[in-house]
DNA sequence: TTTTGATTTAAACAAATGATTAAATCAAAA
DNA sequence: TTTTGATTTAATCATTTGTTTAAATCAAAA
C-alpha cells in the first residue's frame, strides 16, 4: 500500500469514529489502527476534534448529499424519486451500515454538526414535492411523505442490532432483507397516498 | 418531596443516563443532579455499572414490554394491532423522547443488554401475525410488516434532532406532528398490504 | 445519656486519556 | 558529505473520572 502517514491516520479515524462515535473513540486506538505513533496524530491534525471534523464532514455529505438533488428535481416523478432514494441509500448503507446511527448520534452531542446542518438547510425541496403531490391529488402532507420514505429506508439499518439479537433477522440474511425492501418501498409508499 | 437518598440517586440516574447514555454519563453529574455527595452513589449502588443496570432494565421493559402482548393476541385484528402499537408507543415516547435512541445505542455497546434481549427473545409473536396475514390473503412477509410498523412509529423520535435542526419540523409542532401520524399509520400500513 | 449502626462528607487514589515535549531519524538540498 | 527541515519516537504531563477511605454526623436503641 502507498498511503502516506496522513492518509493512514484518516483512514483509521474513519473506521473507528464511525464505529464508536466521537466520545468513545480513543486517540490511541486510532494510532494503533493506523499503525503509527500516538504523537503523530496530534502532529498532523492538532487535535482529536480536528480530525473528527474531517470525518464527520465527509460522512455527513455522504448521507445527506444525495437527498436534495433527487427530491428537488421537477423532472423526476414521485415514483422515480422514491425508487432513486431507496436504491441509492440502500446501496450506500450496505457498505456503510454504521452511517445513519453515527450521524444521528453525533447530531445530538456535537455543537459543530448542528451548525453544519443549519447551514446546509436549503433542504427546501419541500415546494417541489408539495406541488407534485397536489398535482396528483394526494392529500398527505409533504413532511409525512418524506418522513415515511426516510423511515422505511433508514430504520432497518439503525435497528439492525436489535433485530439481529432478537433473531428476527439473521446476520447473513440482512443484505437480502434490505435489498428486497428496496424494491418494495416505492410501491408501499405510493400505496399510502391513496 | 419525600424521596430517600436511594430514590434521589435513581431518579437522577434515570434522567442523565437516558439523555447521554452510559459512557457519556459522569457519576459526578448524577450526584449533582441528585443533590447528594459523590461517594453516596457507590455506597448505595456499588458501581456506576450497577446503577445503570437498574435503569436500562426499567427502560428496556418500557420499550419492549408492550409489543409482545399486543402482537401475539389472536383475538386482536391486524388493524387493531397497528392502532394499539401506534397509540401506545406514541404516547409513551412523547413523555420519553430519548428512549428509542437510548436503548438502540446501548444495545450496540453493552454486552449485558445483548444478553437480556436474547433471553426475552420469545418475541415470537411471528406465527400469530403470519397466520393473520395469510388468512386475509396478504403476501407481505411478517418481518417486513413488523419492520414497517416499527419504522413508521419510532423513526420520527429517533430522527427528531435532525428534522428540528433542518427546520422541517419545529420543536413546538413535534407533538402535533406525531399525534397526527399516530392516526394515519394504521391506514398507511394497511394500504401497503394491497 | 451513652452506645451503636447507618448515613454522609471531604479528601485522596489510580487508571485512562488527550496533548505536549525533546530528542532521534530520515530524506532531500547544498 | 554536510546541512536543513520534515517526520517519527519514547516519555511525560495534566485533566478527567470511577472508586475508595477514613472520619464526621445523625438517629434510634439501651
Amino acid at each position: 500500500m502507498e498511503l502516506t502517514t496522513e492518509e493512514k491516520i484518516i483512514t483509521a479515524a474513519r473506521t473507528i469514529f464511525t464505529q464508536k462515535g466521537f466520545n468513545a473513540t480513543r486517540t490511541r486506538d486510532i494510532a494503533d489502527e493506523a499503525g503509527i505513533n500516538l504523537a503523530l496524530l496530534n502532529y498532523y491534525f492538532r487535535s482529536k476534534k480536528n480530525l473528527f471534523r474531517i470525518i464527520i464532514e465527509e460522512k455527513f455529505d455522504e448521507l445527506f448529499g444525495m437527498i436534495e438533488p433527487i427530491l428537488s428535481d421537477v423532472n423526476v416523478s414521485l415514483e422515480e424519486k422514491i425508487e432513486a432514494l431507496a436504491a441509492n441509500y440502500t446501496n450506500l448503507l450496505l457498505v456503510n451500515e454504521d452511517l445513519p446511527f453515527f450521524v444521528l448520534s453525533e447530531l445530538k452531542s456535537n455543537e459543530y454538526i448542528l451548525e453544519k446542518v443549519k447551514k446546509n438547510t436549503r433542504m427546501l425541496s419541500q415546494p417541489v414535492i408539495e406541488n407534485q403531490l397536489k398535482e396528483r391529488g394526494f392529500t398527505i402532507s409533504t413532511l409525512n411523505f418524506i418522513m415515511n420514505i426516510v423511515s422505511l429506508i433508514l430504520f432497518p439499518f439503525i435497528s439492525k442490532p436489535l433485530f439481529v439479537s432478537t433473531g428476527l433477522v439473521k446476520e447473513e440474511d440482512f443484505t437480502n432483507f434490505v435489498m428486497n425492501r428496496k424494491q418494495h418501498i416505492p410501491t408501499w409508499v405510493m400505496n399510502t397516498l391513496k
